[in-house]
DNA sequence: TACAACATACCGACTGGTTGGTATGTTGTA
DNA sequence: TACAACATACCAACCAGTCGGTATGTTGTA
């Protein structure tokens, strides 16, 4: 039992270690400026391992995608603001833990699927699929919540769970750009502020103002 | 008056042509993926030209970044919805401009600066400065028809022309990668669309609704 | 239980093509 | 003649990927 789990522990070393070096390096300096003898170097193995593991650097940015996926889809779903009852109250949540986690360096909640997407797109089609599935998934799960908020609230025509929550990254994404650009979380803050509002607008102001004490 | 027209011309040819691979290529692969060679052969120059007018491949991409700002202000400064007199109405009409841009090949309506940034922070300083100015240049002067729209229709507390301005640039910006990892313009479509919606109730809906025959 | 056959994980020196950049012409013009 | 605008030839560093080899399991079988 000990010895079972000692192997697959380690072999799944080498490989998730490269996979949190990519994202970690990617995220700071992009796909293609970085090595794989950096990516090697931060994670602790040589390039044998690298090799082993993934056919091609190509393979280790898309596997990485999956990994981002992972790893941020079980941040978001062990949070807090998931036990609200009210699912526009879920979302809300969502864009708060948002606006909190957007703290510290830049590189450090800048999103790795957005950043290899628009990198990698022209370039590779395995990492351009894998982050943009990153960031499709992630505006479902959202639009799930939506479409229940859109269906006790009611919304404008034309507005669906999925066009909001795939709203939701695009502004997201596009803030990422801006913070990079500035060097600070301010602009994050600041769309998700501007989002909000047109939100709790779409559900509060524009259509009867139903149960307005619980929206804030 | 032919002949001073014809050295400057052609000095500047190489070096402009340059600057035109420059913001197609890396439009389509990014910047690290682009090499000076295949700059060269866009261009049809040699590689003496490329370092007889570039310090280097990053002065490059820094002096395509002020020259996508040179030509892209162009193209929005002559286009027919500045003509408006209501400043909404410029605004909305900047929208529907974008809107209407936004077909064809995805590398084609995207932005230069919004990618070189996205990829080049941590990388290059000269390019994300470069490409910071760009976008944080078009949304100043989109802040400014914002900031009498405000003064003429007023808006909610901490609405300002610029962080609207900024929030317009964010929102088409995060499209623009959706618009890559789904390779078709719909995003965008749908990123205005909502953001058309938003402007419109901030303005329109939120505050007492003046002038409304005016507002679509 | 013992042992052969095989599999998996990893190492690190090496390679061959690529890439940004340089050094040295050449040409046209003032 | 002087100088700007190129062209040509070339280089040194780099980088993704290879390859022979080792160490440590695992499995089948007698």
């Amino acid at each position: 039992m000990n010895t079972s789990r000692t192997l697959p522990a380690k072999t799944e070393n080498a490989r998730s270690k490269l996979l949190d070096a990519a994202i970690a390096l990617v995220r700071q300096q992009g796909f293609s400026a970085t090595t794989v003898d950096q990516l090697c170097g931060m994670a602790g193995v040589t390039k044998g391992a690298f090799f082993h593991h993934f056919a091609s650097k190509d393979a280790l940015g898309a596997a990485a995608a999956e990994h981002w996926t992972a790893t941020s889809s079980a941040l978001f779903m062990e949070a807090d603001y998931n036990r609200h009852e009210d699912p526009l109250d879920r979302y809300l949540g969502y864009l708060d833990f948002r606006d909190e986690i957007a703290t510290g360096e830049v590189a450090d909640f800048t999103c790795y699927a957005g950043t290899s997407l628009q990198e990698c797109y022209g370039s590779s089609d395995a990492i351009r699929g894998a982050a943009y599935q990153s960031i499709a998934g992630h505006s479902a799960r959202l639009a799930e919540d939506l479409d229940q908020a859109i269906a006790h609230y009611g919304a404008p025509e034309g507005v669906t769970g999925l066009s909001l929550g795939l709203h939701t990254q695009a502004v997201l994404q596009g803030a990422f750009i801006l913070a990079k650009g500035q060097g600070s979380a301010a602009p994050v803050h600041d769309a998700i502020a501007h989002l909000r509002r047109y939100v709790l607008m779409l559900f509060n102001c524009e259509n009867r103002m139903k149960e307005e004490g619980s929206l804030q």
